[in-house]
DNA sequence: CATTAAAATGAGTTATCACTCACTTATTTT
DNA sequence: AAAATAAGTGAGTGATAACTCATTTTAATG
């Protein structure tokens, strides 16, 4: 159950270089925080100091500016997510070959449902940026998505072979599988009312596993 | 095709009570383009001034503050959202009886994503609010939610009556038809590239069919 | 056409906030 | 322990942006 925290690959990146002291760690802890409770426009670098517990000017000591503070919390997410989300986890998860569906989406999703919940926060914050900066979207989603793709493929294709899953395009069930992770973490990440976790996730595995499974209603329909 | 607009609706709603200018409608036009564009924070009141062409102390004159602004737009929307997302939407399509599930979702979601794709921009302001304002994002479920919850649930449980859909809690269907048209919806919005809108459509319908559909996997796994 | 009311204007005010810098405190080096 | 370097401070600054208001323009009314 122990999970990889997007934290801990920050510490580690640090570390190799620079020292960080535990001042400019509670700066980015409180930024980290504030930017994911009320979002980027709305944290004040006061708002930072106060909750870090520092002067106003030892937030500007090691970020040149409130958008280089944020960077510096978005940059292990970008630069991790990716080893994280595909290499990763296609060295521990995907090498293998999977006797049943199920047992395939099981283990995929406990696997990335869990390292989510650990970086709610982190999540949080890159998703803010996704919505409103077209150019920072589009290079976050270029890290990631061919690795995905290519990775995740992989295995698609190998259960294809065993004719273990329904014989669609591979960035089609790519996009079924992300919806409902998709839509579990929009829960996970607002908190909506009456979210039983436990329950859900079994849900999901289910419900991932009906898609994929190959039967009668499998052609596409529509022009 | 032709689906209503939140546009229509407000102006409906304005011109039952108040008269509203030219330039007040060019205000709250620019507003709503802005803030989706930038979001609300990037978005200055010089801003919409100029892109309504009007000076600034026009946009001060029926709205007091750039908040209420904001709420003027977002007000049509919630109050007709839930109509349109449930109320409306049963009167024309919930009523009938549906001969097949595959009927059933093409009703369902073409008109849903019809909805969506003429109503993008009020969609991003709306996420907007509900991202980082708990207490907004829980009014407004508090108002959709319940009633379509009941309005669909009526429609599940004729289906299920029939054995044309799979027997889960409607909670959970209708979470699983949600995150699928939700993870549709993320990609319209932010304009993933690839997208190509029709094959997705097409293959939405698909897959919500198959999760619905009642079969031998439908027993919950995990403890 | 004259009068009145409403709408619109834009220069001006106030407040906030990102950011700076001269200075103090802590830490390391010699 | 003295000198040197780095970390931290907080009052201060400039710019921006929300908001006001005295005045002008437009529209409505008699």
């Amino acid at each position: 159950m122990e999970r990889p925290r997007i934290r801990d690959y920050f510490q580690q990146d640090l570390s190799q270089n620079e020292t960080i002291t535990p001042k400019q760690r509670a700066i980015l802890q409180a930024s980290l925080d504030l930017f994911a409770e009320k979002g980027f426009d709305q944290t004040s670098t006061s708002d930072i100091a106060q909750r870090a517990g520092v002067a106003e000017g030892t937030v500007y000591r090691r970020y040149k500016t409130k958008a280089a503070l944020r960077d510096a919390i978005l940059a292990p997410i970008t630069a991790h997510i990716v080893p994280i989300l595909a290499s990763d986890f296609s060295e521990d998860k995907l090498r293998q070959r999977y006797p049943s569906l199920q047992a395939f989406v099981t283990a995929i999703f406990t696997d990335r449902v869990a390292f989510a919940k650990a970086n709610v926060k982190e999540l949080k914050v890159i998703f803010e940026v996704a919505a409103f900066d077209t150019e920072r979207r589009e290079q976050i989603l270029s890290q990631i998505a061919p690795k995905m793709v290519k990775q995740m493929g992989s295995v698609i294709n190998q259960l294809k072979a065993d004719h273990l899953i329904v014989d669609w395009p591979n960035d089609l069930i790519l996009q079924s599988l992300l919806s409902q992770l998709f839509g579990y973490l929009a829960r996970l990440i607002l908190e909506l009312p009456g979210t039983e976790i436990e329950r859900e996730q079994a849900y999901l595995i289910t419900v991932m596993t009906k898609i994929l499974t190959p039967g009668e209603h499998d052609q596409i329909t529509g022009q």
